[in-house]
DNA sequence: AGCTTTCTGAATGTCATTTTCAATTTCTAG
DNA sequence: CTAGAAATTGAAAATGACATTCAGAAAGCT
């Protein structure tokens, strides 16, 4: 089931409405690149859609990341980041401290090992956050 | 070389100055159970201490991590919070999201997977943040 | 002790995020 | 189709954690 599949039930499923601005900003969200924050894609949005406000990308997003179609991400910047997510493609991030560049990583051992540890102490795993900060090989070749 | 060593060399080595409030807010540091909010520890001092400063609290508490003592944690519910840092006993976090109860654990292998992970994207790892949520077992027995 | 530098604490500023509210839009029910 | 209830929108204001300002106080060197 895709993504605009996976909205449009949500919002029919709680009541909610299929507005204009909504399909707008899923097609946005789609198309956009990763790792971005509201401010981000407001701007972005506004090139071809200057009416949008801010707060209905904000709570937009919000929804997005309600119904599953969306990450929420913290690098703590102070900024909240989304990204479209894959349901069965999870990945953890590798974040350069000097220029941001993000890569995404997979690594299913240590995703077992951390199931282990939860078992070990009998906690149910809701979800996680992984993330490795530092230099990326062009900034750490530059100092 | 213990904590408040530390503190005291590195409060020296800056030019900074010793005071009363800093070796307040430090032993009470020390003291108090960890993965506290500024505002946890801010009224913890006020007990004794009814005339510190919310902001020499906290920037006591920035000074703190600097000089290595502490450490800032994130568990992303807008509260930065900070725990004493014994240079080599580094962990990671399994976090209640349903009564908040936070267990540390440490487990080597995924270290040292995250460090190859690294290694081969060329990334020079500077920290990491690796947490899991999700609910203990008295919040899982519950629901 | 005198003097320079740093510190303190109350108040204020900052900034991302969230909420408010009146006008507008959606969409169901008749 | 159409009226009306319910949800949505966007501008503006509120919120809240964190950071900064500044005048008076304290530290500590000589
Ligand atoms: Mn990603
Ligand atoms: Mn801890
Ligand atoms: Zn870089
Ligand atoms: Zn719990």
């Amino acid at each position: 089931m895709d993504q605009v599949t996976i909205f449009s039930e949500y919002v029919r499923r709680k009541g909610l409405k299929n507005t204009s601005q909504r399909m707008t900003i899923l097609e946005a969200f789609l198309g956009s690149k990763s790792h971005f924050s509201t401010e981000d894609l407001y701007f972005e949005l506004r090139k071809d859609h200057p009416k949008i406000g801010y707060a209905t990308v904000h709570r937009t997003l919000k929804l997005f990341a309600e119904c599953g179609i969306a990450s929420e991400l913290d690098f703590g910047d102070g900024q909240t980041r989304f990204e479209p997510l894959d349901v069965n493609q999870h990945h953890d991030h590798l974040v350069c401290t000097h220029c941001g560049l993000i890569v995404e990583f997979t690594e299913p051992q240590i995703e077992k090992l951390q199931e282990q540890v939860a078992a070990q102490h009998n906690f149910k795993i809701e979800r996680h956050r992984h993330e490795l900060y530092g230099l990326c090989s062009n900034c750490a070749k530059q100092s």
